[in-house]
DNA sequence: CATGGGTATAGATATTACCTATGACTTCTC
DNA sequence: GAGAAGTCATAGGTAATATCTATACCCATG
């Protein structure tokens, strides 16, 4: 087998692809020009092929040095995702730890989780960022978040999920609504009720359109937001689907509104963790994901 | 950053994880067993993890070390497709190219197409392996071949095509045949004839049904060669769809067989190199595509 | 408890990675 | 155009490190 290249060497090209110049690529990895001179002219040696145009206003790439940039950016990726994911499996779940969760949940269950998952552990610097799933799973792809808490289902190339658990949805109206005189509602009863959502792009509006197989939204109201909603529904503009853990947590608390379960099979969603696929961090986003499971149900909510 | 491995330390750890034992590795790797040793102990350091548990019996990885192993494995051969390609791209078409081709292609193709492309590439060393699409794909993805010839439309994961060129299919039957009066087909024409195919496995068994879409195959009899095929068709057992290549070559010279060509448009199916996705050799393999099919185009057929 | 299979350690050596200093060559500037 | 200011390449010395040999150690097993 020929000879491989050294990481370093592949670190080089990428530097030198990156600044045009090996004296300012040589500024940028530490080492001066001479050593990257010959670094470089080296790895030409090993792959046999001329890499780089030298010129007197610096260097440029050779298709085949093109070649070479695409992959080994890829190699150096890798490896680095290899000792990414060597220290998680030495000691999970500690250091930063980059969660992504979507704004339906987020204001509701971290206030619930944090202590105590800071608790079960304290080596962790859990880092927040709410967004909506799309935005989520860019964030995933591009490696700037670890893990993601997200609504299912939800389908999404290069994104790979595990359950977490069952959000069910509550039917919210203001007391003189026609529907708020039923104990417990079926999901039919929603067809002629064109319901007030969140905005396009929350996935809780798609998935409570989709708990109520007919049922539709107004298409002339939209809330931003979970607290915004159940505002406007207290202003009578409309009746909602609300997810329990909303709830629980005192979304509708001295609101006035009433608020009513569906009868078995419960309609929701499915609340579960997403990372990239091929994550270093993948194991630790089960493990997360498990945590939080076994904290909800060990400490149930402390709502109204 | 957190200092990065070296591929030669995951080159060892790779080897460790496949022997079992330091000593059995370093032979494995030609280094002495201290050296190793010294190499993976240093890798445990970087990594902030303990990677092998050393017993009296050998040495075997912890979980962590099962994580690294797959991730280096992943690594390594992501470093050696870099070389791969850059040599490659360095001087396209040299060295060893290991080219499957179905068999419906190969033996019609080959004859006609090899002088020329020793011509064009002069440095190439082919291998040309003959087998069924399937098992081409397998040997792609297994990295066993560099580039398949087989016929399109055919979708398979981890797969890039290129298309070469279009070979026609001609209908083929004894002289005493009904269709046989006519000049020229239509593809209904064949919805009431039962035709005589090659067995299962074949593409092209499947792309003649689809080519006349509402004809059907001969379920009692099925060949296993385009030479057997005509065979049964000159006994009268039934009429046949033929690429145009392997009618060129010759396959029904002096076999008494009347050749029939299709109305346009003239129905048949697509050629195409085929590709692992990701390959270090897909450039190569387009360019080969492009210059057999400048050579079938320069160099006609020298069929009947 | 000696033996044999295994790994770790110590110390010497060969390799190589890197630096400093300098040279050769372009391109821009005045 | 001569000089200045870039560029990359080369030479030679030094420090770091990769590797080797030799040996110590550890543990199962007969």
């Amino acid at each position: 087998m020929s000879q491989l290249p050294t990481l370093r060497q592949l670190q080089f090209i990428i530097a030198l692809a990156e600044h045009g110049s090996f004296s300012r690529a040589a500024e940028a990895v530490f080492v001066t020009q001479p050593t990257l001179s010959a670094a470089i002219k080296e790895l030409e040696a090993i792959l046999g092929t001329v890499l780089v145009e030298r010129g007197a206003r610096g260097a440029v790439l050779t298709p085949a040095g093109e070649a070479v940039l695409e992959r080994a950016r890829r190699v150096m990726t890798e490896a680095e995702d290899l000792v990414i994911a060597a220290q998680a499996a030495g000691e999970p779940l500690s250091g930063p730890f980059k969660l992504g969760v979507i704004p339906t949940i987020a204001p509701f269950l971290l206030p619930r989780v944090l202590p105590a998952l800071r608790e079960r552990f304290p080596d962790i610097e859990l880092f927040l960022r709410e967004d909506l799933t799309d935005r989520l799973f860019d964030a995933l792809r591009e490696r700037r978040i670890d893990a993601a808490l997200i609504a299912l289902p939800y389908d999404a190339p290069m994104i790979e999920t595990h359950a977490v658990w069952a959000d069910e949805f509550l039917f919210a109206a203001p007391p003189d609504h026609a529907l708020a005189r039923k104990k417990t509602l079926a999901p039919s009863d929603l067809s002629e009720e064109p319901l007030l959502l969140l905005e396009d792009g929350h996935c809780l509006r798609d998935h409570a359109l989709a708990a109520c197989a007919t049922g539709s939204a107004r298409s002339d109201f939209a809330a931003t937001s979970l607290h915004t909603l159940v505002h406007m529904v207290k202003s009578g503009l409309g009746a909602t689907l609300l997810p329990r853990m909303a709830v629980d947590a005192g979304l509708v608390d001295r609101m006035g509104l009433e608020v009513r379960p569906f009868d078995p099979p419960v309609v929701g969603r499915e609340i579960g963790v997403a990372w990239r696929k091929g994550s270093a961090r993948s194991d630790e986003a089960i493990q997360l994901g498990d945590a939080i499971r076994d904290i909800l149900q060990t400490a149930p909510s402390g709502g109204s």
